[in-house]
DNA sequence: ATTGGGATTAGCT
DNA sequence: GCTAATCCCAATG
């Protein structure tokens, strides 16, 4: 069943991006549904691995199904799931989750926060997991791991990336359209797939 | 050696 | 809406 993960982690970051949201991922006893990835890919300026290689960014360059955990504005952790093949740079990061297990775990790293608002963003909910630095470059499947079954998420929608100065015109951000979890609304989405589009 | 700028967030105006 | 918190990297001298 891993195996499943392990292909998909491998296809590039834009096609891995919707098979993706829906699943559950899981760290220690804390679990929660991805309802929110962007896409980031070595030819784009907006992601860490545009100017090449670095001790930081190295994870990337591992091949998919490893993890990337990066510090923000030096404050926050960020988790990335690396995707594509060994060498080309690229990663979804996870913007939120639909918490579904360990709430009160959650709760105590977070702080008294309403559950909607508990791994909304992507340095919530590493603190909400209680995954920091150390996890950068290891293996999925090690501490964090997916389960559920890929490509079954209703209406996925797709817009632009948050918080980007450059490479604002790539629409790479995608998402579960009617979640709650999310954190920010849907800008100017369009759908990618319609709760009705896998009936045909 | 120093400097400027982020894939962010909470709290305040 | 604005700002501070504060670390890593890249570009520059």
């Amino acid at each position: 069943m891993d195996d499943v993960f392990q292909w998909i982690l491998r296809l590039d970051a834009l096609e891995a991006a919707p098979l993706i949201l829906g699943l559950e991922l899981r760290a220690g006893r804390c679990s929660g549904r991805i309802v929110e990835v962007e896409a980031y890919r070595e030819d784009d300026p907006a992601s860490h691995c545009f100017r090449g290689r670095t001790p930081r960014n190295a994870p990337m360059f591992l091949c998919g199904g490893h993890l990337y955990v990066y510090r923000s504005y030096g404050v926050h952790w960020c988790l990335n799931l690396v995707t594509g093949k060994e060498g080309e740079g690229q990663a979804l990061l996870i913007r939120a989750l639909e918490p579904t297990e360990g709430q009160a775990i959650m709760r105590q790293r977070r702080g008294q926060v309403p559950e909607r608002r508990l791994c909304a963003g992507p340095g919530n909910l590493c603190r909400a997991l209680g995954i920091d630095g150390s996890f950068s470059g290891e293996r999925l499947g090690r501490r964090v791991h997916l389960c559920g079954v890929p490509g079954a998420a209703e209406s996925v929608a797709q817009g632009p990336r948050i918080g980007i100065t450059q490479g604002r015109d790539r629409p790479w951000r995608f998402y579960l359209e009617q979640s709650a979890y999310l954190s920010r609304p849907g800008i100017a989405a369009k759908p990618v797939t319609s709760p009705h589009a896998r009936d045909t």
